[in-house]
DNA sequence: TCGTGTTATAACCAAATCGTTATAACAGCC
DNA sequence: GGCTGTTATAACGATTTGGTTATAACACGA
């Protein structure tokens, strides 16, 4: 339950996810995701790591870049579908308020 | 995407999600869920708030008693797919380890 | 109304987490 | 070697979070 608990943390974080999402159509060096997220450079580094931790994605080093890529694509259809139950929890809590209203 | 990390968040503590897995076979007033868990019942009452805020679980006072029951099972089928690929991800890394030693 | 069983909440502490800044570590090139 | 670009990490402060204890709020029956 613990493990569980917190491989879901890993995606918890907003700019997290945002790093994981930019990752999405293929591998990207450091910088590249710095750039495209706008997030510090410190920060893009403590995410991707927390990220190679958990398995979720693989460091590659080349030359003095170094790049990241999502191992598993599998992660993205975990999103979506969360996404999807998030979205259907709104609507149902939309409809319960429109019963008591 | 802060939206969705946050809905991450609702199953990143282990201790909600024993008690939401408590729910699973069917609804459950708060005090049956505290001595399924051995939590506390002030803890057991705030994780439940926090589900039902997030809208996965729905409150049903029947007189004194507080019935909870998890709204969309889907919920498990999530669980489901991010245990699977917890697991995917650790033989990974075993492998990773493996091809190094 | 008083007492009892049930659930919710407030106040508080300890620990974890996130972001920033500054700096280290590393690779390649002059 | 020294310089530059790239990535990792350490140290710190601010905020959030999870848990406990104590107590409030609520429904019900004697």
């Amino acid at each position: 339950m613990n493990a569980l608990a917190d491989y879901f943390k890993v995606f918890s974080e907003p700019n997290r996810l945002t790093v994981l999402e930019t990752l999405r159509p293929g591998p990207l060096n450091v910088t590249a995701v710095v750039e495209r997220t706008g997030l510090s450079q410190a920060l893009v580094s403590k995410h991707l790591k927390l990220l190679t931790i958990a398995g979720v994605v693989r460091r590659r080093p080349e030359g003095s870049l170094v790049f990241y890529e999502v191992i598993d694509k599998g992660v993205f259809q975990l999103m979506g579908q969360a996404r999807k139950l998030m979205l259907a929890s709104r609507r149902q809590q939309l409809d319960a308020l429109a019963a008591i209203l």
